[in-house]
DNA sequence: ATACTGTGTTCCATACAGTAGAACACTCTC
DNA sequence: GAGAGTGTTCTACTGTATGGAACACAGTAT
């Protein structure tokens, strides 16, 4: 089912993810095309604006069209800002760096963040994605989606820390633990190792899940009972975030 | 040529510039396509996690993939963080709102910017485009690219306010005067009445065009002898950020 | 100078994937 | 319960995407 749109699209991501221009060849190679294919899709790329080649080269970038149709998306979300005055406050009272993040079939992608001033961070990036098991913010998410939502991701519990839950009955049981106390804690990193996170979930005025909010910072530092203290905050930022 | 393709990139162009879930039978009457056709490529799209359902409804809407490669692209060009401290320095000088643009074909697309706490602002948004040829930001850019640039466009020089250059010739003539003093003035708005502006290109390490970076206000308040005073803060800032 | 290997680009007949239309299932409203 | 809207599925045809080969142009090695 429309075979060329999908290569297209295969050629777009391609292109996001590498940092220099490519050339015809190296992206065949790479996507396992002819090069006249590449070459006829990188065509109608230009002729719609969303790549242009560098000049005196003979090779393609994207240009910022796809980042100004991203935006806009973003903007309808218009999570980032109704979340943004919780944010700053919870930032305020923790001294801890704050994300937002939301659920996206089953990683956590974040798209705002506040930076704590402490010297040791926990280096992320906004847009950046994760398995949605292993974070907080993602656990606090997933525990507001039916039991279902689990049933896709099946066996494809790969461990990236020695505390990631691999099994699924595991997860389930953090899961319920999460609903009936209303807001997630991972006391040691489950996707990097040496990280202590709290989270809740945000939901929409539909009742419906809109996305989370969480603390996050080296585990050596906060320790299971700051979390513990640090969670009322969470859950309120949580809530005002709601709207 | 990649018919599919085309009608592909289109329609998520349409869902973008769109601020809520879209259904089957609305897009294709805007994109004048069959259901069918706009259903099939819809599948594709959300087999690919571009698209997703609204859940309980069938109407589709983007997820935020495109918000994501579009950073990345925006990270490779990296003239957003390379320019900032510039920028910072600039609004502390004139206290006027400092944009940050790049030239995208005939346009002006602002990718970053700081605001005055004046009460009146010119009210722009970081994403927008604007026709480079009535922009400050834009004419500084022009001024850096040969002749041959402007034949592109034409005679398609519309007017959006008294002042807009609707002739080639006075375009020229500005785009000379600009390459002499090293930048560009636009006392009285081209694009928007009222607005006031000067701006400088800044150059890549390569010495070819990265950007424009400019400052812009009410012209009630921003006389000429002030934007005159200024244009030694923009260029050295525009000279900061060629980096 | 000349061959050579690597680019990106153009061309073209064939096969097959995308096309449009109709039929279907479903949810609302009247 | 009929009707007018939806979104979805199916299918036979047709027009388009396909990949291979030929081309143009570079830079490098012979």
């Amino acid at each position: 089912m429309d075979k060329a749109f999908t290569k297209g699209i295969r050629l777009i991501e391609a292109l996001a993810n590498s940092d220099r221009p490519r050339g015809v060849t190296d992206l065949a190679v790479e996507l396992e095309l002819t090069k006249s294919n590449v070459h006829r899709l990188l065509a109608t790329l230009q002729a719609n604006g969303f790549v242009q080649q560098v000049p005196h080269q003979s090779t393609y970038e994207l240009t910022i069209k796809i980042w100004e149709l991203g935006l806009r998306v973003l903007r309808r979300v218009d999570l980032v800002s109704a979340a943004r005055p919780a944010m700053q406050r919870l930032a305020e009272l923790t001294h801890e760096t704050v994300h937002l993040s939301i659920l996206q079939g089953q990683d956590v992608v974040y798209i705002d963040k506040i930076e704590t001033n402490h010297h040791v961070r926990a280096h992320t990036r906004i847009g950046a994605r994760a398995p949605a098991y292993t974070m907080a913010t993602g656990k606090a998410m997933l525990a507001q989606m039916p039991d279902a939502y689990l049933d896709v991701l099946g066996p494809e519990l790969t461990a990236f820390t020695a505390t990631t839950r691999t099994r699924l009955k595991d997860l389930r049981a953090d899961l319920d633990k999460i609903r009936r106390q209303g807001y997630a804690i991972v006391p040691q990193g489950e996707w990097r190792d040496g990280i202590a996170a709290c989270a809740c979930a945000i939901l929409g005025p539909n009742g419906r899940l809109a996305g989370a909010i969480g603390i996050s910072g080296p585990d050596v530092r906060l320790k299971t009972r700051h979390l513990r203290e640090y969670s009322q905050h969470v859950v309120s930022a949580a809530k005002d975030a709601s709207s």
